[in-house]
DNA sequence: CGAAGATTTCAAGTATTTCTGAAATGACCA
DNA sequence: TGGTCATTTCAGAAATACTTGAAATCTTCG
């Protein structure tokens, strides 16, 4: 699936396999399927747990640790939009404050309130798109599918090119 | 501003240079202030006019390129959104729709018919996904805006916790 | 047309990220 | 408790991605 989702190539391979086969599969499954290395599968495995796309299970009777994806396609779209909310804007709004609270101190100018003005307009702005993502990446409540149904609501209601 | 942007940290920061300063600044401007390479900011600034988030811009009686990024924050956002769909949804439609036709061909089991329906039900999901924000980042039309509108309404009307 | 100045391209170098494989750690059972 | 098998870690190797700088190309004006 797609290298660029913001994850590695081979953490996509590994998630790929592990949603079409749809079973659960062990690390040299795994390993063997996609020629790599134990080390990285493990690595991979791990950081699909962390994002949690894909859970652990026992088998009764067996060492080993087995893993299968999540197959519910709005929770894989919702953990990814979670977990990139929080890479993604997160640090920057973060940044954004820093630089916020450093800025209140020397001779202002005019101009410096100009800059001020559009760094403000930039942090509202990514602070509402986080507001209304954390609502809808929430784990219970309609989150993510209610918006969809709102969104192709407007869609079909907007007829044809205009 | 933030590194992991889908775009690399040089283009980053150029476009931040532009959107913070406000003014247009040309090829040296931009060298200079980020002590980057002519060749990197020239590189730098005609992805960021791809992206659709800087624009060229001539001053009369001067020989040299200027360029300004664009100040509305919906704009930047419908852009990036925009760009990101197509570099990350498309391909991967692509790769699923070609699987699909491949597919058809020889003597299938169970086991097939079960792979066959998770990957319909990814792309379905992707293909709404991608009509929906196409729709949503569509140059004219209230796109994208009122999108945000709709959600605010859910996320206000949903009270406090449950 | 030709010179001057600006921009783009690209091969080579540099930096960053990812992968490997073996050693260390952890888990379970007799 | 010790042995066995599975998992995790991590330093170095390999693969990617980014940057530079100079040559090539393009544009404008005299």
């Amino acid at each position: 699936m797609g290298s660029a989702w913001g994850i590695s190539r081979t953490m996509a391979e590994v998630h790929a396999l592990l949603y079409v086969s749809g079973d659960s599969l062990c690390t040299d499954d795994v390993m063997e399927r996609l020629q790599i290395s134990r080390g990285n599968a493990s690595m991979s495995l791990r950081a699909l747990l962390d994002w949690g796309v894909v859970s652990r299970v026992h088998r009764r009777g067996d060492r080993k640790d087995y893993f299968s994806a999540e197959q519910d396609v709005w929770s894989i779209f919702r953990a990814i939009v979670r977990e990139r909310l929080k890479r993604e804007l997160d640090p920057l709004l973060a940044s954004l404050h820093e630089i916020r609270d450093r800025e209140n101190e020397p001779g202002r100018d005019e101009s410096a309130a100009a800059i001020d003005a559009r760094l403000e307009a930039m942090t509202d702005f990514l602070e509402m798109v986080t507001a209304v993502g954390d609502r809808f990446v929430s784990p219970s409540g309609p989150g993510l599918r209610l918006a969809a149904s709102l969104l192709s609501a407007v869609e079909d209601s907007e007829g044809g090119d205009p």
